[in-house]
RNA sequence: GCCGCUUUAGCUUAGCUGGUGGAGCAUGGGACUGUUAAUCCCAAGGUCGCCGGUUCGAACCCGGCAAGCGGCGCCA
């Protein structure tokens, strides 16, 4: 049953002359009553075949004349140069099979029309039909990029000697705020998805120092925008003995990794979901400027943009301060007042805190969220209790403190938003198969 | 939680001041021996999202509902 022949081997020149057997789906057909042209279609790439009804046979050549698009076929014959070909190579089809057949009464839903106007596939009707969108050329090379992008995480972190930790994805207590939880029951009681690994790899760190996950979170955000998922895959690190110089220095070094193991492995990915590669390649080889909270407060108030110090900054006022931004930038120093307990406060000037955001340019945002750790017994009680968080949920947390705290911090890296990113996609809907926003559970 | 927009055939859509809805693609039939989103001829396919109102008459005007989409706050 396996296959002995792949259509992007073929086009590559690998096989030309020889005889092949091709299985894969019909992409599109076209023809007279004597020639017959398919284009074949499987995850290496297209193919144009060509069945002639002299050399077929009157039964072989109707059966492939009446192939729908999408029908599975098997198909053998001879590779042949010809110039008149796309790509260059074709197949004079000397046998043909079909496998699996397509009802003329429900032909396959998505047409080019379909595609027409979707601009990246987000009407309703391709939403509802994501199962059979999956195998079109678009959808197909956003999987590919965002294979190779899962690669490049665990590449990064693995030849840096991180280890690769799990943690629950129910949990009792949370890490942002309440209200972007989901309650989930379980046997009577209550509990709720993860929103971060991160609780429960400090709980590690003492054991194994420097580790990595990529893992699916979850938010309840009611958030409607192109930046936005509810589940959504999330990289994240932990690492001891390091402050947030060094955990910024990972942020860097993994985005940067990954926009450079793109451009090796996926540059006709890229090239054909319409991304300019000179971007990319930007992305991989400059560095990424750090900029203090203060400073950026500072230059949005030199551009007449409403905001007061101690504010967290916003889409809007991201959008304002990224738009002449050419590459990544850092955030670092936020008041205190504006993030979690868990920020660790400057012991330079405890008004910040030790922690830095990496905003993307093209108006992709907030990349990465990362920092150092509150990590001693006392810091972190003064914290949770000057929040007004109840300390039950966390006693684990705390506990971690109470036998040898050490300096440590990590980051959390959303893998949609940097495929999107990278890829250049309109929305976050568009680099994960099956998307879920607050509205859309399925297919 | 808030604001905005959309809904006409399987898909993409046209439809002017209210007067019985047109097209392209896809599908079916036919023609065609080198097509490139093939072409040409023919056919079939519509309770114009749902409910109600105004009107002699509603896809079109008004009200309500539903679904979907876009955006904000929050975040990765």
């Amino acid at each position: 049953m396996q296959k002995s022949h792949w259509i992007g081997e073929v086009q590559s020149g690998m096989h030309d002359g020889k005889e092949v057997e091709l299985k894969g789906w019909v992409h599109r057909t076209r023809g007279s009553n004597k020639i017959h042209f398919i284009v074949l279609r499987d995850s290496t790439g297209t193919i144009q075949c060509v069945a002639k009804r002299d050399a077929l046979g009157d039964d072989s050549f109707e059966d492939l004349k009446s192939s729908l698009i999408e029908t599975s076929i098997i198909l053998k014959g001879m590779v042949n140069v010809d110039e008149r070909a796309p790509g260059g190579h074709e197949i004079i089809v000397s046998s043909a099979e079909v496998v699996g057949p397509v009802n003329p009464e429900k032909p396959f839903p998505i047409t080019e029309s379909a595609m027409e106007n979707a601009d990246g596939g987000e009407t309703e009707f391709l939403l509802d039909n994501r199962h059979l969108y999956l195998r079109t050329g678009r959808m197909t090379n956003m999987l590919k990029i965002r294979s190779s992008v899962f690669g490049a995480v665990h590449s990064y972190f693995r030849e840096r000697e991180f280890t690769e930790y799990h943690a629950p994805s129910f949990v009792a207590g949370a890490v942002e705020g309440g209200s972007t939880l989901f309650e989930v029951p379980y046997f009577g009681r209550k509990v709720y998805l993860t929103q971060s690994w991160q609780l429960y790899a400090e709980a590690a760190m003492p054991a194994l120092e420097r580790l990595y996950t990529v893992a699916p979170s979850f938010r309840a955000e009611k958030s409607r925008t192109r930046r936005h998922l509810t589940e959504f895959w999330h990289a994240e690190m932990e690492i001891a003995w390091a402050g947030n110089a060094e955990v910024m220095e990972h942020g860097e070094g993994l985005v940067r990794h990954i926009a450079r193991t793109l451009l090796d492995e996926r540059s006709d990915e890229l090239a054909s979901v319409g991304r300019d590669l000179d971007l990319v390649a930007r992305y991989a080889d400059s560095p990424y400027p750090r900029m203090r909270y203060d400073e950026a407060v500072e230059t949005l108030q030199g551009l007449g943009v409403d905001i007061e110090w101690g504010q967290d900054l916003d889409y809007s006022k991201e959008k304002v301060l990224t738009q002449d931004f050419e590459v990544p930038h850092f955030l670092t120093h936020y008041p205190r007042i504006a993030k979690p307990f868990y920020h660790r406060p400057d012991p330079d000037d405890e008004k910040y805190v030790l922690c830095h955001d990496l905003l993307a340019p093209e108006g992709y945002g907030e990349i990465i969220g990362g920092g150092e750790r509150t990590w001693s017994e006392k810091e972190i009680l003064e914290r949770i209790d000057e929040e007004g968080t109840p300390r039950e949920p966390y006693e684990f947390y705390i506990d971690v403190r109470r036998y040898g705290g050490v300096p440590h911090g990590g980051f959390g890296l959303g893998i949609e938003r940097v495929c999107s990113w990278l890829s250049g996609a309109d929305h976050i809907r568009e680099v994960i198969p099956f998307p879920r926003d607050s509205r859309r559970v399925t297919p």
